[in-house]
RNA sequence: GUGGCUGUAGCUCAGUUGGUUAGAGCGCCUGACUGUGGCUCAGGAGGUCGUGGGUUCGAAACCCAUCAGCCACCCCA
């Protein structure tokens, strides 16, 4: 017989996990409401032409990434790897653009790439994340940038740094890049073999190479995207880093931070941190104000981020085995006790709101006390067939030690006015 | 997709140059305390040694394959 288990890079999420992940997703939906965004869900699979289009042709998540197939009806279907491209799609299916100017959404949901999990990365994984859509302006994208920035603040998180560039829009691409071509033509056999195919392929992630050799060369030789930006983006993005100064977001213009996907223009950013390991980003964003009209609708200027939610709750995770410790365990003895508690129990559940674990494995009194105290209770309720025949039940403070006994016609009162 | 390391009880890990019955700590269960938790003591349950092949009289250990995890590359959240 098969032992099954989960996919290579897919995993459970078990109760005393579950804790955090339910606290970090309440805050996260608090705190997109906060900030008057609304929460948008949209299909775990997609035409694959969506992602293309979106994402861009020679990205690596298109060439290599995606979970696609072929249904019984012929159609080309991926299972999302990112969600930018999707609400995109949403805003445009549902003319949301015809509705009111501006719509700021949020997600959280699952995605899938296929890449070689290690810690950080996952083929299943988790995202939350903002998109404004509508506004052209440099304080759209200091909302973004701060409401990201604010999320991981609230958690504490440690040694995060904030780089931010802009790489202009679409039309100076074309130019800027042959001029790029043009001034490391000198010294392109020197660089890493992955720079010189990115050099026709993707001119712009030469930037993003590791190899020392190659960043030295291009320090040198390269000039960066910023400095052949137009005015009026250069004043965009001395407005948005204005702003960011007066709100106090700390940040570093670094003018080599280019994107992977290819619907980013104009300002791009990556918030890391350190405690996080090889793969350190925590979130990533930027404007796409040529995306919807890439995907058929009119040009609509856009800006958001998404984040890792596993990074996320790696970079909190203090190792807590945290658990939900009851209000109320319920122990009884014998089997007359049993119904009359099960009954109780469930009272308490529905009246008094109150988080009641009742015995199941009919253990012993001792064994069902150590289970009591073990999961955390505050009170135990013991219902044993003497209290039964009394109509008694004794209520228990775990603190303390002291116990009461109480008419069971008046324990729902007694429990609520007392815990 | 490439390279390196790892896989023994629920968890963390021992296990000598291959040697017969695979261990510890924590956790779990039971009892001492016939109906009262945390402390102590005594007992107990729980293992296809990741999986499949091979070498050998004999494999947890050596070899091959495979699966999974971790780390780095890559990529990105």
């Amino acid at each position: 017989m098969q032992n099954f288990r989960t996919i290579k890079g897919t995993h459970d999420l078990l109760p005393n996990e579950l804790i955090i992940w339910r606290a970090v997703e309440n805050f996260i939906h608090n705190i997109m409401q906060q900030n008057g965004y609304g929460e948008i869900r949209t299909p775990a699979f997609e035409n694959t032409e969506l992602f293309v289009r979106g994402i861009g042709t020679d990205t690596d998540i298109v060439t290599k990434e995606m979970y696609s197939w072929t249904d019984q009806g012929g159609n080309t279907l991926t299972l999302k790897p990112e969600l930018t491209a999707p609400v995109a799609r949403a805003y445009l299916q549902h003319q949301m653009g015809n509705q009111n100017p501006i719509h700021r959404l949020y997600y959280i949901d699952a995605l899938f790439r296929r890449e070689r999990p290690q810690k950080g990365r996952q083929r299943q994984f988790h995202q939350f994340g903002a998109e404004a859509i509508g506004s052209p302006n440099p304080e759209q994208d200091a909302e973004i940038i701060a409401l990201a920035y604010n999320i991981y603040k609230k958690f504490n998180i440690q040694d995060m740094s904030v780089r931010l560039n802009s790489i202009g829009n679409a039309e100076i691409r074309p130019l800027y890049l042959e001029t790029l071509r043009s001034s490391i033509k000198k010294i392109e056999m020197e660089l890493c073999t992955t720079c010189q195919t990115r050099i026709e392929k993707n001119a712009l992630r030469l930037f993003d190479c590791k190899n020392p050799h190659c960043q030295e060369l291009l320090d040198q030789y390269a000039p960066f995207i910023y400095d052949s930006i137009s005015d009026d983006d250069r004043n965009h993005f001395e407005m948005l880093t204005r702003i960011l100064k007066e709100m106090e977001i700390p940040y570093f213009h670094d003018k080599k931070l280019v994107r992977g996907l290819d619907y980013y223009s104009h300002t791009t950013f990556e918030i890391t941190s350190s405690v996080l390991g090889a793969q350190d980003a925590l979130c990533g964003g930027g404007r796409y104000n040529g995306l919807i009209e890439q995907l058929g609708g009119k040009s609509t200027p856009a800006v958001g981020f998404a984040a890792g939610v596993e990074r996320l709750i790696l970079a909190i995770n203090k190792q807590n085995n945290l658990s939900i410790p009851p209000d109320i365990y319920f122990i009884h003895l014998g089997d007359e006790a049993t119904v009359t508690a099960s009954k109780i129990a469930n009272d308490l559940r529905l009246n008094c709101g109150k988080i009641v674990v009742m015995e199941t494995l009919r253990r012993s009194l001792k064994a069902q006390m150590r289970e009591a105290g073990r999961c955390g209770a505050n009170t135990t309720i013991i219902l044993g067939e003497k209290e039964l025949a009394e109509s008694k039940i004794i209520v228990k403070d775990m603190s303390t030690g002291n116990q009461n006994e109480v008419p069971i016609s008046e324990l729902s009162k007694f429990i609520s006015s007392n815990s």
